[in-house]
DNA sequence: GGATTATGTTCGAGCCGGGCACAAAAATTT
DNA sequence: AAATTTTTGTGCCCGGCTCGAACATAATCC
């Protein structure tokens, strides 16, 4: 337990706390508000915050004036101060954030040559982390693995080892949960889930503003316990997973159509259009997938007693459709107990800028630490 | 975000870490190795010892001579020190630890008043903090809810208010599972889960050494997710949950019992004898109860990826007779790429004392914290 | 008995945050 | 227009903390 703190320990830890305070803020807040907010003096603020413009890590302007007393100025970040890159590689495409850069890529691990060009491309001295989302699992941090891509065990320090920048890498479902928790639905919640909902289902338990990750970074295939009831084998290699009855497999299942990666997806949403539409079929499938996915959420729901879940993908599609189902279903599989504190269940307010976000915000943990601004400073 | 740290408050800090590792350590050390083991100097050591040992909290006694050097002395508790008691409550009878006092009850909220006599009779000013260990939920952390005794909404302010020493209360299953993880067989292990088998299963989630608790403090019930496709009803008012097939109910059931709270344990106990002796039926029972144990822990590891799971209560018995059972049976859940990683399945070894050394941990955790020690020194 | 080794002890230095008094700059009141 | 009020910034001193270095102490080893 080498968590030793000496008195210099002390300061870079406010410094970082008030750091993390400035970088989560909705709006900028004055010196005094955050020598309010973090309970420190006012002296002791300006003295945390002139380390801190000095490092280029934070930046004062002036505020404009509110009421009385005398003006005082807004923290905001330093405009020469470090920036975070965020790359969502999915199984086709890939994006380099906020909004940079979009290509395909041919499904290959050359792809990350293509990246790091584009990377480069825009790359200043201010570049401090780049944040990953990938469409797959990283086991024990460092081995990738894309079923859909035929990647079985990338190594990543093979793929993004040298000459790069400092970079942290996740799962794009957990990610897309961290990011409803720490900026979007899901905000200020102690125990939540959250489930992206695309072939199948994937997503990640959120404790206290953290994805779990599991003791071999593999935490969160939810969608392939057997909630449902299901006799189908399914890709994963068991059988009866709540996939088979939620999310795009399952809806294109039922039309004869076999679940598959290649036009699944435009598959699914006319199937939800079409039962929009009033068609019998498609109304009897939606139904289905909505009841399985309020089954599920409420069988997880005993287990980890979440205040809420969080969908995206199909989720959103679904509670926008069916919510009714969705619930009752839940409420039906809910133990009796626990019937009148029902989870909520709502979409998520990030969206599909989740897996984005939420590779930011583990670039700005990264970067927000304080053996990072104690080497900065 | 309060946290406010100044620089007194550091020095408490360093104080709980070294009443901590004092606490936690499976053999005394000396105050040298203390120093090196925080990472601080010897001077600084010293001068935290003193101070605690002045507030009668660590005590420090000859060590005998190791080697060369200047002799030294070993930290141990203070003799005059604080004390916890641990309560296990149950359904039919109560334990006072570390095995003080047992009595039975007449399951009625009145025996808390029965249990506050045995902690008088016990109790000395070194009386610092009480846990309980209930057999229930405990919702929100004040509403008790034991079904089996009829104990609807039990307010705990109403049997633990005014008139008790300071007290920490949870679930048994949980502090099971807590106890396994802070001093079993789970001990290290970033994350695990426990699970608890008697009449159905309850357990928990470990991170870090911490049992989750979940939004409502009633996380937990994993026993109450349709994991083996059952279709029976459960007491719980849900089909299917995975406790209709593991545990003394499951076990019974097949023999035409009810399954229920009163000579169920015994029953079991006698099926898994007669299973050992190679009764056909009894057998089959057996091997069922193991394989549908096994599965339920495969499909839960795909989704939170424990290191390892433990067991206690019928669990035990069930590993020492089916080991090989459970585990073919949890590995055919697992999805097919973690197979080569399944989570360690092993009994634990704190054993029937789980929810006392787990209800004593809670309680050391309310003592050895800054607030508490700093208001006694 | 002297050298070696590990630990305890003392003292000064550097740093941190708290508290206080005072200065500064606005809005409000008179 | 001047005085008052309100809020914030600044400078200074204090108590507290940990650290590092030097020295003292008590055992073992040769």
């Amino acid at each position: 337990m080498p968590q030793t703190m000496t008195s210099a320990d002390l300061r870079i830890r406010n410094q970082v706390r008030l750091l993390r305070a400035v970088h989560d803020a909705a709006a900028p807040f004055t010196r005094a508000e955050a020598a309010r907010l973090l309970g420190i003096g006012r002296n002791t603020a300006a003295a945390l915050v002139g380390e801190l413009e000095q490092a280029r890590l934070l930046h004062e302007v002036p505020a404009a004036a509110g009421g009385r007393g005398r003006p005082t100025t807004l923290l905001v970040p330093h405009p020469e101060g470090p920036q975070v890159f965020a790359v969502d590689f999915r199984e086709d495409t890939w994006t380099l954030a906020a909004e940079l850069e979009t290509g395909e890529h041919d499904r290959t691990p050359a792809v990350f040559t293509e990246i790091r060009a584009a990377v480069a491309r825009h790359e200043t001295p201010r570049l401090a982390m780049l944040g990953f989302a990938t469409s797959g699992p990283i086991r024990d941090g460092h081995r990738l693995h894309i079923s859909h891509l035929g990647w079985d065990e990338v190594e990543l320090d093979s793929v993004l080892g040298a000459g790069w920048p400092p970079a942290v890498i996740d799962n794009d479902a957990r990610l897309a949960g961290l990011a409803e928790s720490r900026r979007g639905a899901l905000r200020g919640m102690g125990t939540a889930m959250h489930f992206h909902i695309d072939f199948d289902i994937g997503g990640t338990l959120l404790l206290a503003g953290d994805a779990q990750r599991g003791g071999h970074n593999i935490a969160g295939e939810f969608g392939h316990m057997p909630l449902t009831g299901s006799t189908l084998e399914c890709m994963c290699g068991v059988r009866g997973c709540w996939s088979l009855d939620v999310g795009a497999n399952a809806l294109v299942r039922r039309f004869g159509k076999q679940p598959g990666y290649g036009t699944g997806r435009e598959l699914a949403q006319a199937i939800l259009r079409r039962a929009e539409d009033g068609e019998p079929e498609a109304v009897a499938a939606l139904d289905d997938n909505a009841a399985a996915l309020g089954k599920g959420i409420g069988a997880l729901a005993n287990a980890l007693d979440p205040e809420a879940v969080s969908l995206s993908g199909l989720g959103v599609d679904l509670i926008r459709l069916r919510r009714g189902r969705i619930e009752e279903a839940c409420r039906e599989q809910l133990m009796a107990f626990r019937r009148d504190e029902p989870p909520q269940i709502m979409p998520g307010t990030v969206g599909a800028a989740g897996p984005l976000t939420g590779a930011a915000e583990i670039a700005w943990d990264a970067v927000l630490d304080p053996v990072w601004v104690k080497d900065r400073l």
